[in-house]
DNA sequence: TCCAAGAAACCGACCTGTTGGTTTGTTTCT
DNA sequence: AGAAACAAACCAACAGGTCGGTTTCTTGGA
C-alpha cells in the first residue's frame, strides 16, 4: 500500500486538481462565488494547500486562466480535427465553434472577461493568453477555407464568424433574440460572404490594418 | 430655506439616487463589486434609506436593472431618432448601435447578465425585460430598412447585426481580434447580406419559428 | 547503504476586514 | 398622532490571507 510519489508528481496532481475545480467553480458559482475555500472543498486539496501552491485568489484564478484557454484551444483543434476533410465547410466549421461555445469552457471564459473588466490584473492574464487562442482558432478556421489565400482576409472572416458566434452565446445567457436561428442563418450565409469579402477586399479598406502578422 | 418636499418626491428622489448610483457601481466595480454600503454612499443616501426603499441587495439590482433596461432603450431610440432621415442606412444604424455597445450601459448590462447566469433570481428580471428592449431595437432597426417587409426576415436581420456588434463588444473586453475592424466590415457587408437573406428567405429557413408577433 | 538534515508539500486554526441584513431610534411629512 | 422616510449602531456569516506546526520526499555525507 505504499504509494511514494515524488515531488513533482504531488505537485503536478494538486496543482491540477486545484485548476480544474477553480475552472468548474467559475462555470457553476460565476467569478464572485469562486472562493478559495469551495476550490479546495472541490479539488479534496485542503487550504493550506491550496494556499501554498497559490498564495493568492489572483494566483490560482491567473493559472486556471492559463489552462482554461490552453483547454479551450485543444478543445478547438481536438473538435475540428475530427471533421471528415471533406465536409471541411464553413458552415461545418461553425456548427463545431456554436457547440463549443455552448459548453461550460466559454461560460467560464466570459466570467473572467467580464471580471477582467474590472480587474486590471486579471486583464493582463487575459488579454496575454487571448493572443494565443485566437492564433489557434484563426489557423484552424484557416484550415476550413483553403481558398482564402490572402492571410488579412482570411483573419477578417474568422473575426466575423467568431465575433458573431460570441455574440450569439452572450445573447443566449441575456435571453435575447433566437441565438439558434442567428446561427441557421449564418452559416446559410458564410460562403456567400466569403465571395463577397473577396470581392470588397481590394477597395476601401485601405487606411488602417496596414501591418500584420505573417508565418 | 425650509424646502417642504412631498414625500413622494422624496421617495422619488431617494430612489433614483440609488438606481443611477447602482448602475454607476455597476460599471465601475462590476456587479460583485457593488455593494449595498457603496451604493448608498455613491448616491448620498444612508444605509438605512436603501434598506428601506430596498430591503435586499436583489432587490435594488432587480429594480436597477429595470432602470438600466429602460434606459437602454431610450438610449437606442434617442440615438436612432435624431439620424437624419436621409442617412437611414444600415450602415448608420450599425455605427450607432455600437456606440451605444461600447458605452457604459452595456457594460452594466453584460454585467448583470453574466451575474443572472449563475443567478436564477436575477435571470428572471432580466429575462423579463430583455423581451421589452428586443421589440424596441427591433422596431428602431426595421425603421431603418423599410424595404423590408417580412416582420420575420427583418427580425432575422436585426438578430444578427445586434448579435454582432455584442459580440465585438465582448471581443474588445476579452482583447480578442479586432472588433473596429469587425464593425467596419459588417457595416460594409450589411446591405448586401439583406439582399442574399431576401434571396435565401423562402427557402431552406421553414421548419423552426412559424409563429411570430404581429404588431 | 543508511540516516540525519533540509526542503517542499500539506494541514487547519486563527486574524482582520467586509458583506448583507436586522434593529432601535430620530426626523420629516401627512 | 401616525406613518413614512431616514439614520446609525449592531450582528452573524464569510471572505481572503497569515502562521505555526506536521508529514512527506530529497539529498548528501558517513
Amino acid at each position: 500500500m505504499s504509494e511514494r510519489r515524488t515531488q513533482e508528481d504531488r505537485t503536478a496532481a494538486t496543482q491540477q486538481a486545484l485548476l480544474k475545480a477553480t475552472i468548474d467553480c467559475l462555470v457553476e458559482y460565476g467569478y464572485a462565488g469562486t472562493t478559495t475555500r469551495l476550490v479546495a472543498d472541490r479539488a479534496g486539496v485542503s487550504r493550506g494547500a491550496q494556499t501554498h501552491h497559490y498564495p493568492t485568489k489572483r494566483d490560482l484564478v491567473g493559472a486556471a486562466i492559463d489552462q482554461l484557454f490552453a483547454d479551450q484551444a485543444s478543445e478547438f483543434t481536438e473538435a475540428f480535427k475530427q471533421v471528415p476533410q471533406s465536409e471541411r465547410t464553413f458552415g461545418r466549421a461553425i456548427d463545431a465553434l456554436w457547440e463549443i461555445v455552448s459548453g461550460p469552457a466559454y461560460a467560464a471564459t466570459l466570467e473572467v472577461i467580464v471580471a477582467g473588466r474590472t480587474d486590471d490584473e486579471l486583464r493582463a492574464v487575459i488579454h496575454g493568453v487571448a493572443a494565443g487562442l485566437e492564433r489557434t482558432v484563426v489557423d484552424l478556421l484557416r484550415w476550413f477555407a483553403p481558398d482564402i489565400d490572402d492571410p488579412v482576409t482570411a483573419q477578417r472572416v474568422v473575426d466575423v464568424i467568431f465575433t458573431l458566434v460570441q455574440g450569439a452565446a452572450v445573447s443566449r445567457y441575456g435571453g435575447f433574440g433566437d441565438p439558434e436561428a442567428v446561427i441557421g442563418l449564418t452559416r446559410l450565409l458564410a460562403e456567400p460572404a466569403v465571395a463577397a469579402i473577396h470581392a470588397t477586399n481590394a477597395m476601401a479598406l485601405g487606411p488602417n490594418r496596414s501591418q500584420e502578422d505573417h508565418p
